[in-house]
DNA sequence: TTGATTAATGATACCGATATCATTCAGGTG
DNA sequence: CACCTGAATGATATCGGTATCATTAATCAA
């Protein structure tokens, strides 16, 4: 069909492009592109006429082209274990909100604690060429740090840091974290501390956390005892489970630390089930630092995370890295706090 | 500078495109891009060959070419209200497993409950040319509604269903929830039944709710009191500051409805905080069936909402869109169900 | 006045894939 | 054997921007 300089219909479905616009403005197209992005090089006459000539056409630009032509896709890609669990959420947030003004879509991912599927989302986010990726741990497949390599794409780790990893890092020591809590726990007179972590395999954040609370122990001459720990996925219903099962068989138990808030809060329910006290009966100390935690009556004791200046601070990290900055700091140490409340 | 034929220099940052590819295996480009892509025009021998060669390469397609030149981009734009409120979470999670395994990359974007900041989301769904958008409710500013009319993106709507509006919307009756909410609480025979509902403004589930509680209340002859009636964010501790407000300026109330579990938690902490039972003292009602909620003892007596269902049945309706088919349901009613449970 | 420099704009090519149309060739038919 | 059909593949153009280099006009120093 050839197109008659004429005709206009309407169900040609043609959708306004820059040389619509420049055409209206009466200039070049690249005239108006240089007008609607790298205005300084442009006339202020001229751009108000470009993008007087935009806003009529309610011209949206194509990012597919545009990034086609100038190898810049304006997306970071973030991948966290699960949205379910409101601090990944948090972290989102706040990584986005810097992000966003200055002109990046983020792609989000959750891998639902797969590192199989986390490989498969970086397969997408590079097929979208993403500009740089945010990924949670330290603990990736083989084939997803060949690939980042391989297309070389800036990443960055948040939740954990560790001068062995391959990517810049920012978060805090879960290791120190744990540690620094259950040694609380034992200063306070506990003698048998139980531990609830997260599924340890693939996730470096639960083993660090695992492996602070044990070491804790050992420094401490308490004996680590593989019968008083148990491991549960990150939701309410498991925490729960995990608690009734160290209720039944680990009897004389005093204190539990739950590697995060979400399970501490299902080990609560659990006690409060079985009108166990807390903390008269048993303390219990979660990991995290969440809303319900806090607002609970008693006030959960945990480690508070600065969730969102790890957002922040790596959104920041990762436009530093696109703009070609390579004087960054490796491991970035944001701390903890570790809250004493009601539960111990 | 020109490329003289045997020069493979490492430093040159080239990434592999589909010519490489078709080089390697020894065919043109189209035909491995057929190949990797719709694979029955090319002989499965031929396919191999292309598949070897790009698993050797590590190909990774560019999709912003490929969009740009089949104008699919293969992605859909899911905004929510926010992220940190898992009944969101557990929709998107439904959708983005429909979605993915067919090849959509999900965009995703919270407004935090504001039409401005959604309208410049849409903005950038499709200046990405989103193949469809999934919204939350039917509220939009009216320009975000001429964008998506002008540059016809099909649409479809989660979280509540309206025969008035623009777009197909996938749901329950938030109404009709909230209607027969408040019906079982006055046929429990409690007599002032007091409301904390979310931020009415530009929030037709809010509003739907609320007018829910209110025809429900005047259908059975109870007059409706402003008095007894609170506006909330949708987080824990603005329930509870609703709780107080309610407990100190409105005595005698004997129930409490709240729009959303997360408000009914808040509320739930506030009481326990001043040693008021529930449901003795007074009864509480939650709505969206949260894991928490079901897990407290008591049990918060709430609306089930079929989040994931929800989800599923959006992304299905969105794939027949993008397909171009076009005799789908406009309003999808998914239901809801009433959990009574302990604290009322 | 002239050559040099800068500001503003434009012509053309190109990014990397695929749509479209053309071509080749094997096998079937009358 | 000429003709047709369909399977497999390829050449070329194109998607909608922008990089690159070229051009023009205006400003300025010598």
């Amino acid at each position: 069909m050839k197109s008659e300089a004429i005709v206009t219909s309407q169900s040609d479905h043609k959708l306004v492009t820059i040389r619509d616009v420049a055409r209206l403005a009466g200039v070049s197209p690249i005239t108006a592109s240089r007008a609607l992005n790298k205005s300084h090089l442009v006339k202020p006459e001229t751009r108000q006429k470009v993008e007087a000539a935009a806003a009529e056409l309610k011209f949206i630009g194509n990012s597919a082209a545009g990034s086609l032509s100038n190898k810049r896709s304006n997306m970071v890609g973030i991948i966290v274990p699960t949205l379910s669990n409101s601090i990944f959420a948090d972290t989102i947030q706040s990584i986005t909100s810097r992000l966003m003004p200055e002109g990046f879509q983020a792609l989000i991912g959750s891998n639902e604690y797969c590192l199989q599927r986390e490989e498969d989302i970086i397969r997408t986010f590079i097929s979208h060429r993403a500009d740089a990726l945010i990924l949670t741990g330290h603990t990736h497949t083989k084939v997803a740090e060949e690939l980042i390599g391989q297309y070389r794409i800036p990443t960055v780790e948040i939740w954990n840091i560790s001068e062995q990893s391959n990517h810049i890092c920012v978060g805090m020591s879960n290791f120190q974290a744990a540690f620094e809590m259950t040694s609380f726990l034992i200063s306070c007179g506990y003698k048998k501390i139980g531990y609830i972590g997260g599924i340890l395999k693939n996730n470096d954040r639960s083993q660090d956390r695992m492996r602070g609370y044990r070491e804790a122990l050992e420094k401490h001459g308490v004996p680590f005892d593989p019968a008083l720990t148990r491991e549960s996925v990150y939701e309410f219903a498991s925490g729960a489970t995990a608690m009734q099962s160290l209720l039944t068989k680990s009897q004389g138990i005093d204190c539990v630390f739950a590697s995060s808030d979400i399970i501490a809060f299902g080990a609560l329910m659990e006690c409060h089930r079985n009108d166990i006290k807390i903390p008269q009966d048993i303390a219990l100390a979660g990991f995290d630092n969440t809303t319900i935690g806090a607002l609970y009556k008693p006030a959960l004791t945990t480690i508070s995370v600065p969730r969102q200046r790890i957002g922040l601070k790596a959104a920041e990290i990762t436009l530093q890295l696109i703009k070609g900055e390579n004087d960054i700091q490796k491991v970035n140490d944001l701390g903890f706090d570790l809250k004493v409340r009601g539960t111990t």
